[in-house]
DNA sequence: ATGAAAGCGCTAACAT
DNA sequence: ATGTTAGCGCTTTCAT
């Protein structure tokens, strides 16, 4: 059969053992490979069928080699493990993969030191573009080795290197439409967790939390927002030590991605009840704020658009587009559900 | 500068440019890339000095073209948004880059068609191995084609192609301990929530679930067992229809990743309360499961481990290792939460 | 210790 | 319409 006798090792079938076997040169085969008008019917048929027959497929590493492009996009990102995210690189990848793209991915455990080498290896890999988030906006190192490169970024909700195309969540609006329910549920002692503001997400929720404030004449007490990190432990951490501190919220605004597990955590091992004890609010939706009972309301925005966009303005740059950087920003929606009280509804 | 005399237009930097502002030939550029011994200090510092100078980073392109081997493993999975694929894939992720690999992602979305694409497009890209799930263990033609791959694969929770090394999780033991514990309460008619046995994890499930009653001289009414998909629709059209009908279920075990929710679902919209109306057990653990209140009680086995496993598994391949398909299961522990209660107790 | 050169698989420019 | 060939960036063998 013609696979022993053009491939007889059964090793990797090149262009070359192709061409033999369909009695044509390599450029022919190359040419029906990629539709080339100028080939007769009759020899696309010969080399299809030895195509066939060998189980050819061409190598991209080869082409990449040849052509200078990869058909590569890596998305490099914290944590995949916290769902939202999840969201985001499934249709990151939906999409790419529709326009003929392969997704490489990257965690970085939100670590400067991690962000960097993996950096340099996606650019090792030759990749087309990247889409990344990157654990800080006032890093210099960073910064610069970001925009050094020589190929396409987009950032996910950031926006520093403002020369770069990013998406962006409007967290501002949604945590101002947060704060502003909660103080007309008559809450004046709400505490605000979240992360660094050396990270867009945190300074915008802080800004919407401080605007909503002030748009009642009133202002946040400073130390009940708490900025050290996005993790659900952190939120634990903090959400304990406020809920047993002299001055104890009468609401929560958990304002990361993970944030609610390590908020309920604390509001579970002090005994408190949602809503009567303590009212909540989640700064991203997600399985857990829905299906708690009650469930918890929510300032949502859509994972798979952002994913969709990011990957739309990569993909736009890569097609060749020049231009100043392009921001698009998803609006957010505070979804109303059961975990809010009026304050005088409170018990003691 | 440098820069400027040896890479005029700022494009890509080669090895050759290299070797040029060293005034050395490239082969001895690659010598001290690799840190070939027989190249003298004095000259390793002057190629050191250029690489540094032009930022030069080695193409792996062009090295796996010369190779044979990409340094890349994908990783074929059904929907990362899934948390618990998350952490599969996390763990994957973090072994590997720390063996100097990188990941290639696709989403399958449990489509065959979807996984022989991806897995044709990732054959082109000569990834060296890869790591998948597949949507069914029954289909001839998705399993031909994975045979037939010219490199090593290793299964995440499934176990056909019998010659392919695989991680695999007890859900046989996980779920029998769920029954037994449901029947011990007093419940005698338990739904089991299951995906195809065309996929292990749902075999197995029923197994240990039939075993469960078996051991107690029962057998499960096979109406109660709805095997018909894993996802968190399914499980709510499923549990909605056991809820309303006349032999409506005590207790319900949730056999899939993201089948809590949809069953939570059902649960919540017909009014129920757990544990006094209907006990409920997770067949895998999540944030969902441990926050509820109450908390749900669930089949815990480490994503993590399994993510590991399954690149250890599969590195061990590509480092020359020959022999039987290897097969690596995992223990599953039930966490005894809140939410069953004996029989009894149930009011009505 | 270092240089020179072949060749990995492919595409595209150039011949015919 | 089809064949031939240079060259993408690299590693490694063979000289020296």
């Amino acid at each position: 059969m013609s696979k022993s006798k053009y491939n007889p090792n059964g090793e990797k079938v090149s262009i070359r053992d192709v061409a033999r076997a369909a009695g044509v040169a390599i450029g022919t085969v190359s040419r029906v490979l990629h539709d080339n008008v100028s080939v007769s019917s009759n020899v696309r048929e010969r080399v299809l069928d030895a195509i066939r027959q060998l189980k050819y497929e061409p190598n991209k590493i080869a082409q990449s080699m040849r052509l200078g492009v990869t058909h590569t996009v890596a998305c490099v990102t914290r944590d995949i493990s916290i769902s939202g995210f999840g969201t985001i690189v499934n249709a990151a990848e939906d999409v790419l993969r529709s326009r003929g793209y392969t997704l490489l991915l990257a965690i970085t455990d939100e670590r400067k030191e991690r962000e960097i080498e993996v950096v340099r290896v996606l650019t090792q890999h030759r990749v087309d573009g990247i889409i990344m988030t990157t654990s800080s906006e006032e890093d210099i190192e960073l910064a610069d080795m970001i925009r050094n490169l020589r190929i396409p970024v987009v950032l996910l909700d950031r926006d520093i290197p403002r020369e770069l195309d990013a998406v962006t969540i409007d967290h501002r609006r949604g945590t101002a439409a947060a704060t502003e329910y909660l103080l007309r549920l008559g809450h004046d002692n709400i505490a605000l967790l979240t992360g660094r503001p050396s990270m867009r997400p945190a300074r915008e929720r802080i800004a919407g939390f401080e605007a909503a404030y002030a748009a009642v004449g009133r202002q946040p007490n400073p130390s009940q927002i708490r900025v050290g990190g996005f993790s659900a432990d952190y939120g634990f951490r903090e959400a304990s030590a406020l809920l047993s501190s002299s001055s104890r919220p009468t609401a929560f605004i958990a304002g990361g991605m993970s944030m609610l597990p390590g908020l309920l955590r604390a509001i579970n091992s002090n005994g408190l009840k949602i809503p009567d004890d303590i009212s909540v609010i989640a700064g991203a939706d997600s399985d857990l704020a829905l299906l708690m009972a009650p469930a918890v309301t929510a300032v949502r925005w859509s994972g798979s658009e952002e994913g969709r966009f990011a990957v739309e303005l990569l993909l736009s740059r890569l097609e060749g587009h020049k231009g100043d950087p392009k921001r698009v920003m998803l609006d957010t929606e505070l979804v109303i559900r059961g975990s809010c009280a009026p304050t005088t509804k409170r018990r003691k």
